[in-house]
DNA sequence: AAAACGTATGCAAACGATTGCGAGAACGTT
DNA sequence: AACGTTCTCGCAATCGTTTGCATACGTTTT
């Protein structure tokens, strides 16, 4: 049996007050009808009380459950945990409350999610893809009931604000530092599959190339499946078995640099001497590891913020246009020991 | 304007089966005063419609909202999320929705959020307390109303479940390796202030030296405010510069032993020869770090699981027994390149 | 044939808050 | 004195669902 205090109500405040349930509400909500003597009377006992709504019935009654869904492929990866962070933090600020979900990278457990999300009376979703969202049926079927804004791992495909980085712009700075730094034969470790993000990135790498004369050579541009620490180390033991070595190599994702780093330490390479290396994402890891690992830091805090921002605007002003919006948000490159040495 | 599509209610499906409500409803819910006929064909034209109930309405009616709140220190902490990821999937498992806060170690923002998680609706709350959290008296009102349970980091002053690990016993085994591999000069990182998991390391550190008959040097027993990676080193270069250095180290979390290892590495001290180290976490730099530090695993998910299913026992079964119960989940020591080499 | 029962369904209240509308009181205006 | 305003406040409906109770049949029992 429970015997947990029970909630205090409108009704209970009324009775207390001698008044009705209707000027109770009004004189919390301060409505002009109602006078500044009961408004005091009303507010003081209800802050006596301490009378909290019952939001369920709010929320019933008015439509507004102030819920916001996010789905992202795992709750364990360090970026993904800045942007929660980020969603968090603004969500907090904004009044709303945010139900987390982990698709584990399964489209279907995500189908599943933005169902049990949307019958859950949540207002709006952000979301990152899980990989290999192959059909996006659901996603523009959940469209038609609440608003979607996507961030990172993102689609063409699903008319939404998207909210992403420069990918481009900063894998082409990447590169770029490694060419200023005198580094001409530049490895590219990128993923095979249909992946936004890496192919962004390589079109960095390539217009880099382009824009400073240098050739490509496909010998080191190299492609994995899935990009791991595991694969970095295997893409780095082929680039060392190579006739003709690079004298760089970027990875398009930190896991994949450490790898590589761990492969070159293995094999005692000079970093950044003899191959210098570059990774993407400032995970934690780019410190621990030694050398301390280049890489471009993406504001993910800033990425959750900006997503939450823009899809409360449009919860809170509705206007179905459903048409791609891709936000940029600025990275920032930084440079440390496997790139680059005070000589 | 909105012209997103408007939701199915049961009143809908009752007025295109020439049903009242009511007996929608009990056809829905399987009820066996409804006739199989009925059911099939109201479940049918459900389906169809795609109808979802809804559960805002629901949990107003039956005061059920299968919302649950969880209020941890810091999102981006990896130890962390491999409990996230545990309560998420044994959430969804069982049907309940989980509402994610961070409470960024502020003992004030924790108790808002005890505060807004409760109006919410939320029928329970899993919690990790935030640092230097001194009055529990937010916690133990918040209890008056729904069930709280404790995990990884909790305090005997709140009489709830509550979930941790085996941590003197953990300790204990972690020093005992230190000792087997022939140490007999170990030093221990612990932190100042009045931390549960602290304590009970250091007591697990103070056990093993008993039984193994090994003096206690106080020289050697460290005590940083904030362990974090760079009071690792600082307490490295502390104890590199005592006349008699210990033969390894100890260190009750895993970013100080990292940086343990850091300075080492920079005063080219042979990691395990002359100076082990052992460190608490298994976090994912633990592999990263060179060599590789050997600690003890925390299984985060189990901790997760263990935690949401208490409460979720609590909440279904209620009796307000507010009496503490601690749960022990065993840890497990991995041995990597930092403590131990085959010779 | 009346009474008793089981089965299938509908009626209406309830959950807690909001809100349009209307009513009564107080006051000023003519 | 009759009327109009303004200020306060209450009535009642509403949101979608659940559920105790009543009702309407058809069937079995006596």
């Amino acid at each position: 049996m429970s015997n947990r205090k029970e909630n205090i109500t409108l009704k209970g405040l009324a009775q207390e007050l001698n008044l009705s349930v209707s000027t109770v509400s009004r004189a919390l909500n301060n409505h002009p009808d109602i006078s500044n003597k009961t408004k005091k009377r009303v507010q003081r006992l209800a802050k006596e009380l301490n009378y909290v709504p019952n939001l369920f019935a709010k929320g019933f009654r008015t439509h507004h459950t102030h819920i916001l869904g996010v789905i992202v492929p795992n709750v364990s990866h360090y970026f993904t945990t800045t942007i929660l962070k980020g969603i968090l933090d603004e969500g907090e600020k904004l009044g709303y409350k945010i139900i987390i979900c982990e698709s584990k990278n399964d489209a279907k457990k995500q189908a599943e999610m933005l169902q049990t999300i949307v019958q859950f009376g949540a207002e709006g979703i952000l979301m990152a893809l899980a990989r290999r969202t192959k059909s996006v049926n659901d996603i523009l079927k959940t469209m038609q009931r609440i608003p979607i804004v996507l961030f990172d791992k993102v689609s063409d495909k699903i008319p939404c604000t998207q909210i992403v980085i420069d990918e481009e712009v900063a894998a082409y700075k990447a590169v770029e530092h490694l060419i200023n730094t005198g580094k001409k034969r530049i490895a590219i470790i990128k993923e095979t599959e249909n992946s936004y993000n890496s192919e962004k990135r390589f079109a960095g790498y390539l217009k880099a190339h382009a824009d400073y004369n240098l050739p490509i050579d496909d010998k080191i541009i190299l492609s994995t499946e899935d990009i791991s620490l595991e694969n970095g180390k295997a893409m780095a033991n082929i680039l060392l078995s190579l006739r003709n070595r690079p004298d760089a190599v970027f990875a398009i994702t930190d896991s994949a640099a450490i790898g590589v780093i761990k492969a070159l330490n293995k094999f005692k390479v000079k970093i950044p001497e003899e191959i210098a290396v570059v990774g993407f994402s400032n995970s934690t890891h780019s410190t621990i590891i030694h050398p301390a690992l280049s890489t471009v830091d993406q504001p993910g805090e800033k990425i959750g913020r900006t997503a939450i921002k823009f899809l409360i605007e449009e919860i809170e002003n509705p206007n179905n246009d459903l048409i791609t919006k891709t936000v940029e948000i600025k990275t920032n490159l930084i440079i440390r020991e496997s790139s680059f040495t005070y000589s």
